[in-house]
DNA sequence: GTCTATATACAGATAGAC
DNA sequence: GTCTATCTGTATATAGAC
């Protein structure tokens, strides 16, 4: 019952996770859904406008993970190791984050996908402090929880893109290994 | 007294660590020097050639600076410090790292330049685990030299990443204070 | 080493019919 | 919402002259 939008938001988020945005072209969407590029064209005015929809799309998701973890954790130490696995579900499927992609590409977005782009970033690592600024007793470091949301998030990004190259999880996992031993 | 096929490889190197492999072209890179698009076809035979070219050139640079830091320090501290420092004057330059950026476009690279690639992650990683273990008292962690390893490198190609997005450079600042607080 | 000329393919985008 | 048809620009790449 998905219709054709949808679809062609779905593949396209995939596609650009795994390649790039410039890697996908209003031809190839409409190839894989069996439509014409044109009729992309009229769900989509122009590029700028897809990267638009996914990069808002992507981000609605994410932050509804993380809201979940808020709410459903207890401890610290359990909500971190589950905001650490969301970027392992990412690496299962050989992609990277949408927004770490496309922040390999930022000089072909125009302004306001940038400002999207670097929202995404800063939000979420505003959810990170926010996270450790409620379980100060449970944090083992004189690191303060700026620089720790900080260095978390792009240790993150920077695994999922190793990874994908040497082929293995070995640097998801060396990032998990030491964010974890800063919380009890 | 630069000959072009030297002036087409720096202006493809800055190019590609700026916009990626697929922002250039090679019209592109001969109008910048002045000469045809089918000369520069002479120099480079197709773009997984200038690829290869850029990431070998990249990668002999980056392990000679390497080498010098091992020699001419004394101290660990000073040696991780002017490691990163590496990623700093990449980062002045809103760029990306040159295996950073070629990582997010790994899928458009045939199978002997993701080895390349992959051996320039490998082998710098070496390099560090190597630096820790010649100075096993200067360490302040339980953490494995192998995992910082891997998090202090995936930890700066990431930095580099989200803070060329946000337009500062705290995630790099905060990586370096990071890491810095695991050597005395 | 560099040129002109060209082949071939693909890109983003639009007009107008149904 | 989707189509056909088309415009325009750009890409990689090659042949052959100088």
């Amino acid at each position: 019952m998905k219709g054709n939008r949808e679809k062609l938001e779905e593949n396209a988020l995939n596609a650009v996770q795994v390649g790039g945005l410039k890697s996908i072209s209003f031809r190839t969407m409409a190839e894989e859904i069996g439509i014409k590029s044109s009729s992309v064209h009229y769900h989509f005015p122009d590029k700028s406008d897809l990267a638009r929809t996914l990069i808002e799309r992507y981000s609605e998701e994410f932050f509804r993970a993380l809201k979940d973890i808020s709410n459903k954790r207890w401890k610290l130490r359990s909500k971190i190791k589950a905001f650490i696995e969301i970027f392992e579900s990412v690496a299962e499927a050989n992609k990277l984050c949408l927004c770490g992609m496309l922040a390999a590409e930022v000089e072909q977005l125009d302004q306001s996908n940038r400002a999207l782009l670097s929202e995404y970033f800063i939000d979420t690592e505003k959810w990170i402090v926010q996270l450790l600024n409620e379980h100060p007793d449970e944090i083992i470091s004189d690191i303060s929880p700026t620089a720790l949301a900080r260095s978390l998030l792009s240790g993150l990004e920077g695994a999922l893109l190793l990874d994908r190259v040497v082929g293995d999880r070995q640097r998801l996992k060396a990032q998990k290994e030491l964010y974890m031993s800063y919380f009890s």
